[in-house]
DNA sequence: ATGAAAGCGCTAACAG
DNA sequence: CTGTTAGCGCTTTCAT
């Protein structure tokens, strides 16, 4: 067996409470005390049982962190952010992959909640009124979906697609495509809601593209849409998606950005490193991730509750390779 | 606060500890008492603390990973591969991110090793005696690494290098180069080895070229020298830096795989997505994860020790465009 | 088949 | 400043 607090009082010659003290609030034990339960603890290296300290103090030190698919290097990057932020403040992270089904972000977080002092959702599929069911257990906070008084932390996603549509409406496109996401996804949902403003304002046809899996696969299916819907520049849901849509009009021999223009959103690795380079909205994954543990921290520290919060971070298009002017010639005409 | 046992004792009018055999041994209860507590447990919503039951059993249901870099599409697979097989098994998984740091993997290991049944240590940087520190407080399974008699599960590296290296030679290329990843990387070692006796073996000339980060960035750094080494094939490390030599040899006009052949290793998604899609030998990441779960859990039910163990998993080479016959002059005289 | 009681490793009053 | 005592939620003898 590991040793126990036990083994160290002993050794020190004090009460297991005088080793307790000693280590977690050493100013209220004598100098020569502290050293020598030091002396002993170490000397046997000693590590205090955090479930066993957690059964008492109610605190874990643990927190959950739920996502749709860590193969999605965007989600990767926050499970990043979350993870060293945690490692900061000296906490452990439980970590869950629904595989996009949002039926287990559910049972998964009822799964959790009884080891970890706090739970993040991260994007999370399931309706406001499933979400609502958990976290009767822990404190939970969305990220990149707001429901209800949930606290939460977001990107400007509207803002985002705002730029990406005044970029190209910049560059004299008229008739836009979006490559929709996930019907559940609530980023989609807000991107739509960012364009769909931003379109009107400006005069453009924004052409919807059905509902496609965020996922390189989603782009290679879509593409061919987007090419019958005459639209000269063509935004994705992600940069998956995006990178998909490149990657079909390459294989049928449509150049980008020339014959259409292709904009991303997430600023994924691999978007700067393909060719030609993927114009992208950045998303802040890692610092996102790093803000909704501080929230949930912040909110742990605070007790009770502190009422509803949300934080949003800003978004950032940046501009690459695939976006340029709108070709003269309706996108149609270039193909063969 | 949330249920606990003895609530459901309570409601259901028996003691705690029948409350605990219902739910843990149904048969030593009597089929009566048995729906009394199911069901009083389900309407009190009740779920054991794992915490506390850990505390008395010993066993926890959590499993710890440590990986090197999440944001590498290989690791962020077999992170999902491990937490499938994990929840599968009804086991939870704490994991965390070293951040390519050797030395970070001794810490997170003692911070995890008394929250965890077992832990899983992917791809450890760290030398074989540090390694050796870590697990007096758990059971530990390497993974992608062997050291010592630590049980582990592996995959066949050299044999994939020899099937690339065969391959080439196949088609004509006699001067090989490879660009080596971390120098602390086990499989680096292996695929070396595997490459060094089949180039023995079959009179190629293979060049070695320096240690480079196993990331895009690092094949992008390698490539001029790759080049300029006069090689007709260049390996990379992994997928990830062949990229990163895809991309810079695109960027110098030098045709792939017309002046140059290149290859990759783990078959990250993005190597077939690319364009031209990358030649690379497959690992098998899920399944990795989840045999090295089996392992671990197994080795956990045996009690004691089973004596070392080690699994090794085959790998397999995929063609695709980036390799051809060798061209008939050097590399060098193309580039500009 | 069930209950009473002890105790896992630790912290939090409460004395002294 | 330090020791004693009482439990956190749960499982497991040991009785019955």
């Amino acid at each position: 067996m590991a040793t126990t607090i036990r083994d160290v009082a002993r050794a020190a010659g004090v009460s297991q409470a005088t080793v307790s003290r000693a280590l977690s609030m050493p100013e209220l034990v004598r100098a020569d005390t502290r050293a020598r339960v030091e002396a002993a603890a170490r000397e046997l290296g000693y590590r205090p049982n955090r479930a066993a300290r957690g059964l008492i103090t109610g605190r874990t030190g643990n927190l959950g962190l739920i996502v749709p698919d860590l193969a999605n290097p965007f989600f990767a990057s926050v499970v990043k952010g979350v993870q060293a932020a945690a490692r900061a403040a000296d906490h452990s992270v439980f970590i869950a992959d629904t595989d996009e089904e949002a039926g287990a972000e559910v049972d998964l977080s009822r799964a959790l909640s009884k080891q970890v002092d706090g739970l993040i959702l991260c994007s999370p599929r399931a309706p406001d009124e499933e979400l609502a069911a958990v976290g009767s257990d822990t404190t939970v906070v969305l990220m990149n979906r707001m429901a209800g008084e949930r606290p939460s932390v977001t990107v400007d996603n509207a803002d985002g697609m705002r730029q990406a549509l005044e970029h190209l409406v910049a560059l004299g496109h008229r008739r836009i495509a979006f490559v929709a996401g996930p019907r559940t996804s609530w980023s989609n949902a807000q991107r739509e809601t960012g364009l769909r403003g931003t379109a009107e304002a400006g005069g453009v046809d924004l052409v919807h593209l059905g509902h496609f899996p965020p996922q390189f696969e989603g782009g290679v299916a879509a593409a061919d849409l987007a090419v019958a819907s005459g639209a000269t520049a063509v935004i994705g849901y992600n940069d998956l998606v995006a990178l998909g849509l490149l990657s079909r009009l390459g294989a049928r021999g449509i150049p980008v950005p020339d014959a259409i223009s292709v904009v991303g959103c997430d600023d994924i690795g691999m978007s700067a490193m393909n060719h030609p380079a993927l114009t992208t909205v950045s998303v802040p994954k890692r610092s996102a991730g790093r803000a909704t543990v501080g929230l949930l921290l912040s909110m742990l520290d605070a007790g009770a509750e502190a009422g509803p919060v949300h934080r949003e971070l800003p978004t950032q298009l940046i501009v690459r390779d695939t976006t340029t002017v709108a070709p003269v010639s309706p996108t149609k005409g270039s193909t063969r």
